[in-house]
DNA sequence: CCCTGGTTATGACGCAGGTCATACGATGGG
DNA sequence: CCCATCGTATGACCTGCGTCATAACCAGGG
């Protein structure tokens, strides 16, 4: 388990948090908690109506839809400042997805009431959502293109892109995606089973354009992988 | 082509623009332009920067995006009342999706500039859009969950139920979809192909689900299609 | 040290559905 | 009225990938 962060130092690590006053933020912070989580944990369930948000300190959190069949699927993986379920806070109706642990994890629980308190009257807040939806909205749009027209290789190198993206570190060796991602959390993530996912990772690592590790992959070859993800 | 309709009449329906002051909506509308488009005509596409968005009068729009391969798929069916392209117009970038009339088409066409006026010092407008996008959010991410784990029939399932529930009138019969869509239309909705749309549709009409002329689609029952379109 | 459970890896097999070919029924223009 | 074009329909074929089975590997606990 990483060490406990403090809360204040976890609100404003968040690009949305950040927008607050000082003292508006201090305010919000002392209604906090800062909660752990067990890797595999589940923080909530999908649907379940709770009376606050989360803001990932660290460790990472994935959202989670799972169907009628029990097969997983990962909408979004979150990271450190990254807040979750306010969507559903904003819009009354409760997140959709279920809240899991990836790693050993710190979370704030940002208790809803306290945030909209700040958020109704701030159109600050409204834009920065409004902005993260419409990206959330655009990255789902091609995720369902990928799905309808891709192939699996399509879309695990889309997911591995995007990780890079919001995740990754340069290093010598190319971009390194520092979560320990099992193939099965990358399977759930490109709506593809393990088998495939393995197929695709182990053939990709063989021809040098990726090394993985079991803490985290590199893309060592990023043009061979933008060519496999694009749309 | 149907007949023109009023932009003042056109504005209002909209459960969005409907929402501003009648003083404010009256200046929007003055500057606000009328505009007809032929069955199949694009309206504008992907990516490109209008300086404008539409509201659908009369007929149908599609919300289209094209993959390298030639593909189309479409994410959204807009009608009468429907706001489109407004994503892209209050973040800033273009909307990254093709417009494209599904049938004749009046639509208004409203200046950016004009509807950003008022809109950034409304509290109003930014909730009902955060709404509206979490609920887009919301679908997507169930078509991402039937593409990754579902068959097509209960792709194409789920879009006549979506299409019923948006624009469906209740008939002796069952749920009416007056929409002139070609299984093709279907097919680019479910992110499938003509062939397997066919396929599934003639199934289900020698069942007695559904009953299919060319102006419409009847849900005739609604319980099977429910079951057949769950996730 | 071994045992157990979790993860990666690989082969064999089957099928849903994509692709291609063909035909028929509508609709509309000349 | 005929012909052209578009949409619907259906069969035959083929393949990507899901499923199942099996094995190797690694880590942690007793």
């Amino acid at each position: 388990m990483p060490e406990r962060p403090g809360v204040r130092d976890v609100l404003h690590q968040s690009a949305l948090l950040n927008k607050l006053e000082a003292h508006a933020l201090e305010e919000l912070a002392s209604a906090c908690r800062m909660e752990p989580a067990e890797k595999g944990e589940t923080i909530w369930l999908s649907g379940k109506h709770t009376d606050y948000f989360g803001v990932v300190g660290v460790g990472f959190v994935k959202m989670v839809k799972t169907v009628e069949t029990g097969q997983d699927l990962t909408h979004e993986i979150m990271g450190p400042g990254q807040v979750f379920g306010l969507m559903g806070t904003v819009d009354g109706c409760g997140c959709p997805l279920e809240a899991r642990a990836v790693t050993g994890t710190w979370y704030v629980r940002v208790p809803k009431a306290d945030f909209l308190k700040v958020y109704g009257s701030s159109h600050e807040l409204k834009d920065v959502l409004i902005r993260r939806a419409s990206v959330r909205l655009h990255v789902a749009h091609d995720m369902i293109s990928r799905l309808s027209t891709g192939s699996v290789s399509n879309r695990v190198g889309a997911v591995l892109q995007i990780l890079a993206g919001d995740y990754g570190h340069e290093t010598a060796e190319g971009v390194e995606i520092r979560i320990p991602l099992r193939r099965q959390d990358i399977a759930e993530l490109a709506g593809t089973t393990v088998e495939s996912t393995i197929r695709v990772l182990s053939k990709w690592q063989k021809e040098g354009k990726i090394r993985s590790g079991t803490q985290s992959i590199v893309i060592t070859d990023l043009e061979a992988m933008a060519r496999e993800s694009r749309i």
